[in-house]
DNA sequence: TTCATAGTTCGGGAATATTGAACTATTGAA
DNA sequence: TTCAATAGTTCAATATTCCCGAACTATGAA
């Protein structure tokens, strides 16, 4: 019988290559609050947990945070790891620069509350 | 009898104020290809009708533009008035940037095909 | 008038989004 | 080892939004 416990080990998620991501799609990603709020949180942090990375404000249901985590990731938005029993989010910011020159600078820097 | 006539030159749409306009709004009215593409358009003309600010490639059915036209309208992107039988769609470029400074920049530079 | 043009609005089906409930995986404690 | 708690995903049902054909309104021209 062949051992296939290995399998659980496998990276549970896929991340698009941003050259694949189209404008419109990035910018659906961020073109919600709660979203927005969860980039800015990463802006700002080396890697967060999805709970830690959850707006704090405006309680968000789990599955529900679990999709917008989904879609930002779809996006080329962000990575995730996971570490343990948490999946620790990273924004790909060079990377998306890099596509997108600007975008995000201009979008966090009108995000200001 | 009232004379009720007169109610048909009201102004047929309504503007938002720049400043009542949230991001996450900005950005959804954004996040689509074809409102894009008519964006991009009126970034280069003084003011197109419906049918002439519509994506050249890609045919849109009439009803579906003008819904376009009226999503991007009350994320306060365009001004509509109307002429004889068209409506004349002009891109707040100046108020636009007042509200978010490079977002529009960064987004047209972006859109490049 | 009447016709053609340029668009809006309405309504229903298709596509998306939200979220409670069930589930999986990991850690720590008994 | 088991058991319970934690962190999150997935599923499925509901709710919302979007698309677009059909009907309608307004204007200009013949």
């Amino acid at each position: 019988m062949m051992n296939l416990s290995y399998i659980h080990r496998m990276p549970r998620f896929t991340h698009p290559r941003l050259e694949d991501v189209p404008l419109d799609l990035a910018l659906h990603a961020l073109a919600d609050s709660n979203r927005l709020a969860i980039v800015a949180r990463l802006a700002a942090a080396a890697g967060l947990s999805c709970s830690n990375a959850a707006p704090c404000d405006a309680p968000v249901p789990k599955s529900t945070l679990s999709n917008h985590l989904k879609t930002l990731r779809a996006a080329g938005l962000i990575e995730t790891t996971q570490s343990g029993r948490e999946m620790i989010n990273v924004l790909r910011r060079d990377e998306f620069d890099r596509r997108f020159p600007g975008l995000l600078d201009a979008i966090l820097a009108n995000n200001a509350v």
